[in-house]
RNA sequence: GGUUCCGUAGCUCAGUUGGAUAGAGCAACAGCCUUCUAAGCUGUGGGUCGCGCGUUCGAGCCGCGCCGGAAUCACCA
């Protein structure tokens, strides 16, 4: 296949270079001819003019000529201030055609020979899943597929954070106030048990500090030494002592966590190559600490703390090793970032992290660089915004977060509640109808999240992302579920096309040689969003795509035009659409029906 | 206060390395189901791209300064 753009350009290079002799070929400026002008791509002439010496029009009069004299695929063209709008000819958008139909893994790039790690997801196990790591999820995992459509090797990662304080909170309160309770007892999923003993931690130590305060205690005072955040952090220690009932009552809650996550994760449809727990990855880091202070990039304290000065970098000074020895956050990422990449040879790390960490992340990569690692320009923290409620910010004390289980729960109902509404499950059977209404529910979903910029705080308004018309999932999905049904019946009623389509001339209609270029678009979509991280380019792309072919599915019959190599043609082209909406939407971890 | 990010139609969002008359959807209004799925299609209205200055042939995009909003700046993770 060949690059169309680079194919213009090209014969631009030749062209102007004829005319006003070497040039350097990157003053010639090819972009794509917006909808509005005739023409399909365009030569923007503004940087040529003081080799031409002449006005804009005259200049890019005299380029168009000369293009189309050496290039007999351009159709014609037209100039409009200093913009030459080049029209390629039907022909040769057939032969791209016929190319892409011929490729069935069009749009999808050769093998890089690099390899990336994606670690998102990475939860606490003392609650269940929320709105927030939905975003989260989403990202993370199409990112990554689209990763691997460029050609990469990916590694998907999870890094649990399975220990500390806030663990010990839900197993205090378990022990306590559970009596005995576990999910099979109980029937509630797993992660949610854990998370409502969490909540009832809270309860009690609010309880406990209102008591103390009203007893006379400072705030302070009370938060640190009411009775139940005392027996928390005990039961951290003894934690760490590896003290057997502890030590066994943390498994038993993580399973339970993780048996409830694996649900979630499932339902989402995301997955993971390699998990890490930092209860195995906490004390990673402290070899660089030594290495740090060697080279003299770290500092230690009379209190035998260790630190970093990033003043001269415009930040702060940074604590990497505490007074009694013990590391934090900063040191663990540091050890587990060193340890992926020489495990995995890896050429970029990419952590899918909420802006909140943006600081962290910032301080990471100075300080790896400062450590001498080349690789810590390789680090990306793709970071992205929260999501806020119609009400206001969701706030998990106030108890305003969305569950996730909810959330999907809701939207697949709805789905089936609107499905039915419409009469669309007439006649289908009940796992059908499950199936269908599983798939429109998660995709809206999916697709209200993804085609937001990641950067971006964005607004979750329950009322419009179950709204299923206009740019949405669903209505992706229902244009491929309709292109399926005309290729269903073109073979019942035996009409044949496939390799039929370019076997003789046919005239196309502008409509589909508008999709022909759209179609033509895909691989440098999913380069473009594989450099940029960006889901919300193939949303955007998948979305022209499907709006494109409604409009040309409204216009003509299908299946009724009498001369059969356009009818070909027009099936082969809504097959190739279909195919496409579907790898783009793959990219996106949606699924998409055959009917709906 | 320091750092980083955001500000585009009433609402939710697009807008590729600076290019032409800034685009979709929702909401509103007017049409279109006897023809392959109306979760659809066609049309109308809706804008000082937060404000100002600068860079240049050209700025929503780049620079500087304001205004408004968010996150962060722990011996938490």
């Amino acid at each position: 296949m060949v690059n169309i753009e680079q194919f213009i350009q090209q014969k631009a290079v030749e062209a102007v270079e004829a005319l006003y002799g070497a040039i350097d070929s990157s003053t010639v400026q090819i972009q794509k001819t917006r909808k509005e002008f005739e023409g399909d791509y365009t030569l923007v002439v503004f940087p040529l003019l003081k080799l031409s010496r002449k006005s804009p029009e005259a200049t890019a009069g005299e380029i168009g000529e000369r293009i189309a004299s050496l290039c007999p695929e351009l159709k014609g063209y037209n100039v409009i201030k200093g913009f030459l709008n080049l029209s390629l000819g039907d022909g040769f958008w057939a032969e791209r055609f016929g190319e892409m139909l011929r490729d069935e893994s069009w749009g999808h790039h050769n093998a890089s020979g690099k390899s990336i790690m994606v670690e998102y997801s990475s939860p606490n196990t003392n609650k269940p899943l929320h709105l927030g790591h939905i975003r989260n999820n989403l990202l993370g995992y199409s990112v990554a597929e689209i990763l691997k459509a460029n050609g990469h090797r990916v590694i998907k990662a999870n890094l649990v954070n399975d220990r500390g304080i806030h663990i010990c909170k839900s197993m205090l309160a378990w022990k306590m106030f559970g009596g005995g309770e576990t999910p099979a007892s109980s029937g509630m999923k797993g992660d949610h048990l854990v998370g409502k003993y969490y909540v009832e931690f809270d309860k009690h130590y609010k309880t406990q500090i209102k008591e103390l305060m009203a007893a006379g205690v400072g705030e302070e005072e009370a938060k640190r030494t009411a009775p139940i955040i005392v027996a928390a952090q005990e039961m951290l220690l003894r934690w760490e002592m590896k003290d057997p009932e502890v030590y066994s009552l943390w498994e038993t809650m993580n399973g339970w966590v993780y048996d409830g996550f694996e649900k979630t994760y499932r339902a989402m449809g995301v997955d993971f190559d390699k998990m890490y727990y930092e209860s195995q990855t906490y004390l990673l880091g402290k070899s660089l600490v030594d290495k740090g202070l060697q080279q003299g990039v770290f500092t230690r304290r009379d209190d035998g703390s260790v630190w970093i000065d990033l003043t001269g970098d415009g930040l702060d000074q940074k604590l990497l090793l505490r007074g009694d020895g013990t590391s934090v956050y900063m040191t663990q990422d540091l050890g587990t970032a060193l340890q992926r990449f020489e495990e995995f040879d890896l050429d970029e790390l990419i952590y899918v992290v909420g802006n909140e960490q943006n600081y962290h992340f910032q301080v990471l990569k100075l300080i790896l660089s400062k450590l001498g690692y080349r690789w810590a320009d390789h680090i990306t923290h793709l970071s992205y915004g929260m999501v806020e409620l119609p009400e206001g910010k969701m706030k998990s004390r106030e108890g305003t977060v969305v569950d996730a289980d909810d959330l999907i729960d809701e939207m697949v109902s709805t789905a089936r509640d609107m499905s039915q509404e419409l009469g669309k499950l007439d006649g289908c059977s009940e796992d059908a109808a499950a199936e269908v209404s599983r798939m429109v529910g998660l995709g809206a979903l999916k697709y209200f999240i993804l085609k937001v910029d990641p950067r971006k705080t964005m607004l979750f308004d329950p009322r419009e992302s179950i709204d299923f018309n206009g740019n949405t999932g669903p209505f992706i999905q229902y244009t491929h579920a309709r292109i399926r049904s005309v290729l269903r019946k073109a073979t019942v009623s035996g009409i044949a096309f496939e390799g039929m389509a370019t076997s003789g001339p046919v005239e196309y209609v502008s409509e589909e040689i508008s999709l022909i270029k759209q179609l033509a678009d895909y691989p440098s979509a999913v380069a473009v969003a594989g450099e940029n991280f960006s889901p919300a380019i193939i949303a955007a792309y998948a979305y022209d795509l499907a709006k494109m072919y409604n409009g040309y599915y409204h216009d003509h019959s299908i299946l009724r035009e009498e001369r059969p190599a356009v009818r070909a043609m027009r099936l082969e082209l809504s097959r190739k659409v279909a195919a496409v909406i579907s790898s783009a939407m793959k990219l996106l971890g949606i699924e998409v029906p055959e009917k709906m």
